[in-house]
RNA sequence: CGGGGCGUGGCUCAGCCUGGUAGAGCGCGAGCUUUGGGAGCUCGAUGUCGCGGGUUCAAAUCCCGCCGCCCCGACCA
């Protein structure tokens, strides 16, 4: 497509093979996950491989994840993949919202036939089995064994698993056939406590968002139309992509007792009655990964918060004979060794054969936070040259000017002693400078013509609207002007201009709050 | 499911209209010279041209059928 012009010229900047984000925006996300080394397209419709680099960030989310996890009385355990037909039907709303996108296991063995391999008509399975497109169903048929007393309760469970969709229409990492997930499933005795875990995991969540993903989110709930199949409230965190496009960045579903009803799971509670267990999920996927590009990166490939940066400081040592060769490594190790000892991410690229500079645009577009130069200059004068991946733009600058204050000239030893607090800085930055983006693309909009003019002619983002109508009005609102309810905002989430009661936009019918209106990935 | 595109060395693609037995750039390997923002030269390796059938003396190329993937829309985390 539009990065075919680039295909025979000679590379003039970082950027070649990364079609600019003004020009496609779509195709822009796709050569940075290429072009970074994230994840291929795999020979398998809607499926993608993750590859190491794109894992190794997956792994620091799902540890910053699992520690929160952890901390609040979870534990992990695993559970089937399969899921037996029967069990998916059991809860009615649950089946039907997912009946679509369901991969169905039918048979057990394969057989040759006239030299050619193929499914074998007499092994099917009594029962088809659902490949889990999520595991409500299969998990709550286990937990009826699991809970008798309210002495069983809560019951903390999370799961670490990949599930299938089958998406009529996929996008790596935002929306594959097969993803990898985090599942939470609690069983509570109480709907207040339960209610009380759904709000826990949606802080959790919240907290990772923006303390580790520097990626700002509006908390809130679902409307009825967007709730999670066979949940009561659904809660979710959204988050301002750089086109102005929400994305729904995770959610913690309160379920009542409907799932314990299905798979009748009864406890005795302390006054020898028996009750229906109340329960939640919650859950955030490898689509992180994708809100974590599609926020920071730029023209020039991946930007990562450091906290998320499988390689947090790239060294780059620069030689002309093999003596200096030999003395600018040997500082590159040193100075590898001391920031380790600060537990930073360290990369030594001593790579022969590639100038520097090729490795400099390497690791630009694979996101590290930040490189270190070590030439025969720099040893001379006990100097290092530190080079972030990104400093907070100013109005106006020019690019000589900010690829100047990128790069530093620093003592050796403050170079070293300030990295974990550079890193630090480079976090809050990139937290700050998504803030300001999500609020230079959001509004406060009383009227469909300032509505309409903001999702046409500025190209849209967050739309403050007071709201009143019915489920048919936000599908109206969603045909017109391809927008939707992200979310009904927490009070506290509302900007203290936007808050209080109003009229709905659409129907003039008074409305206590404004919601949260964009269009969504 | 509808619309579009593509399938040819590892990658991106040219060649196809007008059939003559496969090319370029990048990458890869070796050697020499290079190295503070993508190195240069020399030599070298690499192909069931998506699959099946047909037409033909001859098919990457023409015809028929099939498959797969990607992109755009309707559905969704």
């Amino acid at each position: 497509m539009s990065n075919q012009q680039n295909q025979k010229q000679q590379p003039a900047t970082a950027s070649d093979g990364i079609t600019p984000r003004a020009q496609d925006y779509g195709q822009w996300y796709l050569d940075i996950v290429k072009r970074a080394d994230l994840a291929d397209h795999s020979s398998v419709r809607g499926c993608m491989v993750i590859k190491p680099h794109g894992y190794a960030i997956w792994e620091k989310l799902q540890r910053e994840l699992d520690d929160r996890f952890k901390a609040t009385g979870h534990v992990n355990a695993y559970f089937p993949l399969f899921i037996p037909l029967s069990f998916l039907a059991k809860e009615e709303e649950h089946a039907a919202g997912f009946a679509k996108e369901c991969a169905v296991v039918t048979h057990y063995r394969l057989k040759a036939v006239d030299g050619k391999i193929g499914v074998d008509p007499a092994s099917e399975l009594e029962e088809p089995l659902v490949v889990r497109p999520t595991s409500e169903t299969i998990i709550w048929a286990q937990y009826k064994s699991w809970i008798q007393s309210y002495r069983d309760l809560p019951l903390l469970i999370n799961q670490w698993a990949n599930v299938v969709r089958w998406e009529m229409r996929t996008r790596l990492f935002l929306r594959t056939a097969e993803f990898l997930w985090q599942e939470g499933h609690t069983a509570h005795a109480t709907e207040a406590e339960a209610r009380e875990e759904v709000s826990r995991m949606l802080a959790v969540y919240a907290d990772v968002a923006e303390n580790v993903m520097a990626v700002p989110v509006v908390r809130g709930r679902k409307t009825e139309g967007e709730r999670f199949a066979g949940a009561i409230d659904t809660q979710c965190i959204e988050g301002m992509m750089q086109d102005g496009k929400a994305l729904q960045m995770g959610t913690s579903h309160y379920l009542g007792q409907n799932f314990a009803k299905s798979a009748d799971v009864k406890f005795l509670n302390k006054e020898g009655q028996l009750e229906y267990v109340h329960a939640t999920s919650w859950g955030v996927s490898t689509r992180l990964v994708g809100a974590l590009i599609m926020t920071h990166s730029d023209d020039n490939g991946l930007v990562l918060p450091p906290k998320l940066a499988p390689i947090q400081v790239v060294i780059v040592p620069i030689y002309k004979t093999p003596d200096e060769q030999a003395r600018t490594t040997a500082e590159v190790q040193a100075a590898a060794t001391e920031l380790r000892a600060q537990g930073l991410a360290v990369k030594v690229d001593d790579r022969e054969g590639l100038q520097p500079g090729a490795k400099y645009y390497e690791w630009e577009r694979k996101g590290v936070p930040v490189r270190i130069e070590v030439g025969p200059k720099d040893l001379e004068k006990g100097s290092l040259c530190v080079v972030r991946r990104f400093v907070l733009e100013k109005d106006g600058e020019s690019e000589q000017d900010l690829r100047k204050r990128k790069k530093q000239f620093l003592p050796r030893a403050e170079a070293i002693a300030g990295m974990t607090a550079l890193m630090e800085t480079m976090q809050k930055d990139l937290l700050a400078r998504a803030f300001a983006m999500r609020e230079k693309k959001t509004r406060i909009i009383d009227t469909l013509e300032d509505f309409e003019a903001f999702f046409k002619g500025e190209g849209g983002g967050f739309a403050w609207v007071h709201w009143a109508g019915t489920h048919e009005d936000e599908d109206a609102m969603a045909k017109r002007y391809e927008t939707s309810i992200r979310c009904i905002p927490f009070e506290d989430q509302i900007p203290e201009a936007a808050r209080g009661p109003g009229k709905c936009i659409l129907t003039g019918k008074p409305s206590a709050q404004r919601v949260l209106m964009a269009k969504a990935y």
